[in-house]
DNA sequence: CTGAGCTGTAACATTAATGTAACATTGTGG
DNA sequence: CCACAATGTTACATTAATGTTACAGCTCAG
């Protein structure tokens, strides 16, 4: 496989070093750039990743992360957002804007490696030909190519899951998840549109597992 | 849980000072070295961190983490080091020492609290992990590396007591703690449920221990 | 208005987990 | 060493969780 390449944007020149140091040991190819606008210098279409801190002089992270969100060279590349707030509003904004995934500072140098690999599998899983493919935009779904039909409740239950694969969500997670907050639904509701959801994925149905007592995941 | 351990090593009185203050203020035990050589005669395995600084006179912080790293007694524990501003060489060199975090001077004494609170953190998961993972995303564990399925009680019950090494839990601790506040349950229920985990988990299952009169511990 | 698709609930079937009791073993204080 | 209490272990009946299907209410395009 070939090197990931990887675009580090922070504006203190010491997180960049240490980053680009410790993910060049892990065996990543990276760059870096000390501004949004700096970033958008660089080719941003040809990096696998983005590691994008969120406070920044002139253009923040959230700013770049909408821009490139909107086009269609760009949307698909993977970004994780760098916040030294701690605050859950700034994770629940980056991911509503299509981040990936989102670490506080202070980090520890083995988390962020191990959040990227996480990441950079996930996107790999995702462009994967023959098995699931989401298409984010047209809300569409195909499973070895051929398209399949999925209500909106199913098609947010298996993007959810597939975009966090291994990851266990409980029945309440998933409710409080992917239904509008304002209806109240049992827990069983989730099972039937799991069955559902299972049936019309054919195979993959099964890589929907239940894991007793705890709730569901995809592996 | 018994209060944490700190070290802190720089031959600046004043910093060893306001970081012995505000460190025991935050609720932790804090001894000072005023160099490398002194650290090493305060008995450093009996430490859970070390605040360590890089530039002393006579042997280095980076020259004391390195000995340390090498000594299975003293390898695990962890290294904050405290570097000069504009060095992020430094802070490079320390975390490829094994370093788990690095701080810069001048320093916040709240960034440096919160860096040492996710650090203690950090490592006690992981030691927590001494052949036992407990990965709480996907809601599985790893015994040496071989997972082993758990259901919902035993994966409670193994989370609690690894999490709290030590730390003894009557069985109506441990009821009130892992089972759903409306069911009544026995006392004994607990000892078939510490039974069928210790058999899961295998030669670890020893770790959990009973003392007799008490309740359960895991050491 | 009407019909097709979507949804949530309930009911029933199936499977995994659990609690209790009974008996075995170990530990403790005298 | 003995008696008694605490703990370990096992089997088995029961309960809880999950899978599945049917059905009734709902939405919404036409």
């Amino acid at each position: 496989m070939d090197k990931m390449k990887i675009l580090v944007v922070d504006d203190e020149l010491d997180i960049c070093a240490i980053l680009k140091f410790n993910l060049e040991k892990a065996g990543f190819e990276v760059s870096t750039a000390q501004s949004a606008e700096d970033a958008l210098g660089k080719g941003i279409n040809s990096y696998d990743l983005l590691l994008l801190d969120v406070m920044m002089e002139g253009m923040s992270g959230f700013d770049l992360a909408k821009m490139l969100k909107q086009k269609p060279q760009t949307k698909d590349i993977p970004i994780i957002f760098i916040t030294a707030k701690d605050t859950a509003d700034d994770a629940v904004n980056g991911l509503d804007l299509g981040a990936d995934d989102y670490i506080s500072k202070p980090f520890s140098i083995k988390e962020v490696i191990s959040r990227v690999k996480a990441v950079l599998r996930r996107a790999r899983s995702d462009s994967a030909s023959g098995g699931i493919e989401i298409d984010d935009e047209k809300k569409s779904v195909k499973v070895d190519g051929k398209p399949v039909s999925l209500s909106r409740t199913e098609y947010d239950l298996l993007k959810l899951l597939v975009h966090n694969p291994g990851k266990v969500f409980s029945r309440s997670d998933l409710i409080s998840a992917i239904w509008p907050a304002n209806v109240i639904v049992t827990e069983r509701t989730v099972d039937v549109s799991i069955t559902r959801l299972r049936k019309k994925i054919g195979e993959y149905g099964e890589k929907i597992v239940s894991r007793h007592g705890f709730g569901y995941c995809f592996e």
